[in-house]
DNA sequence: AGCGTTGTTCCATATAATGGAACTTCGTTT
DNA sequence: AAACGAAGTTCCATTATATGGAACAACGCT
């Protein structure tokens, strides 16, 4: 794809703290190195200058981490955002009348970003998968997402994937993806078979603003062995009628044009 | 602090995120014109190229707001945090113990950021905390964590805080606030007392890594109506004993030098 | 203690940021 | 609806900053 448009300065930066992110644990410099070729001179002022900003930091045996101001613009990012607090008391109530975890997320180029998250028993980790990014093809929230792009929009991002057999029922091709992505959008729904995990599916539907800017998915997820193909099958009609009033307060409390 | 040396054109960049983030609503070009003052070019670019990176979004009407990617990091921040994890049994130990509000915090530079928290009924907005950043100076955990460090540390701290009263019982004064972590360093836990926000104390015990590298601390909060202050003094204990476990784990987990 | 590796500093050069000004677009008023 | 003013965008010569090779320092391993 076209990503000519270079970020210049603050583009090297960011890829150091993506790098940081993306090994999961604390890195040393050369680590990073090897990630991202950096020259040693550069590597060292950015993570130098990313470590003022606060948004890197370093453990005492010089490897490095995200800093912690990244938890407090993400706190930011998550309590202003309109989209948000307008789907909230829907996922509560989508979780009420099914007692299952009930997921928001939305579309960022090839991948789903969750923006929250209602589940039944708080048991492990609540806010672990706020802002977790997954794969749009292989979740029920993505691919019910990408549904509903126009259709060249949705065959440059289609194409522009690579895929990963995350399960045995993970679709790992373009064609299946587009064939799938069709019968999506006749009717108005997505499921999530064990794609991207095993012994978890989830049924889903699509939102969005008005004019396109936003858009994303609301699910039901559940384990297979206690939640039958069937059970998610009755509770399609309630995630659609979840999502139809989402877009329908978004079009209301944004405006007719958002 | 000596915030003498300058971050170049990340800081342009990531004051302007600061920005939209301080803003706590979309903002409009012309306000964040007014909040930094970088002139329209300038802005405009760095505004640009926040987009790519996804840490800028854009509203249909032209309003400027903070970036899903920045949950994604945030979202690895913690979940990749020894220290959070390490201090998570003890939180929830304490919580099993009061059966209410605990919090982990760490110190970043004159603010407290919320790394955890674990309450009783997850009533309303259970992450709404997590990286939330609070003035040390009038709450539990910034008090505790201030205790700790070496004099000179803290004194430069101190003189560098501009005091807001946020209740009439917040600390206004440096000299008050020596004085109070004086006090708080002897005897080695601190209260809130409605400091920071009216009808709500808490008592709290600073953590830390052996070397200081990172200094935070735990407390356990609750609203004054209902919890009294001798119930909160009987806790001072168990909030002690769950800081020196954390501390000691610390040590272990992260070998004698962390 | 010595050596190889890892991390840090320096500086001439190359590159990207700067910001004034001209231009376009949008929303508002008459 | 047209015209006006304010908001937002683009452009480009100038200036400031990032670059990265190389020399240097610190660390950890045998």
């Amino acid at each position: 794809m076209d990503e000519s448009a270079s970020t210049g300065t603050l583009g090297k930066a960011i890829a150091v703290l993506d790098a940081i992110a993306r090994a999961g644990q604390p890195v040393r410099f050369r680590d990073l190195r090897n990630m991202i070729g950096q020259p040693p001179g550069t590597l060292h002022r950015n993570l130098s200058n990313l470590m003022k900003e606060g948004l890197v930091r370093t453990n005492p045996d010089n490897s490095y981490a995200l800093g912690y101001r990244l938890l407090t613009f993400a706190s930011a990012a998550w309590a202003s955002n309109r989209f948000r607090e307008i789907a909230e008391p829907h996922l509560r109530e989508l979780h009420r009348q099914t007692d299952e975890t009930v997921h928001l997320g939305v579309l960022e180029g090839l991948e789903v970003v969750y923006l929250d998250k209602v589940e039944s028993r708080q048991a492990v980790r609540m806010h672990s998968q706020i802002g977790k990014a997954s794969p749009a093809y292989c979740t029920g929230v993505g691919k019910a997402a990408l549904s509903i792009l126009p259709h060249v929009d949705m065959r440059i991002r289609v194409n522009s994937l690579s895929f990963h057999a995350f399960t045995p029922k993970t679709i790992v091709s373009a064609q299946a993806l587009e064939e799938e992505l069709g019968i999506i959008a006749d009717r108005g729904f997505a499921f999530d078979d064990e794609e991207h995990e095993t012994g978890i599916h989830c049924a889903a539907a699509p939102i969005h603003s008005p004019d396109k800017s936003f858009v994303g998915g609301i699910s039901v997820t559940a384990p297979s062995y206690r939640v039958s193909r069937q059970q998610l099958e009755q509770w399609v009609p309630l995630v659609i009628e979840a999502a139809h009033e989402i877009n329908s307060d978004i079009g209301i409390k944004l405006g007719p044009r958002a």
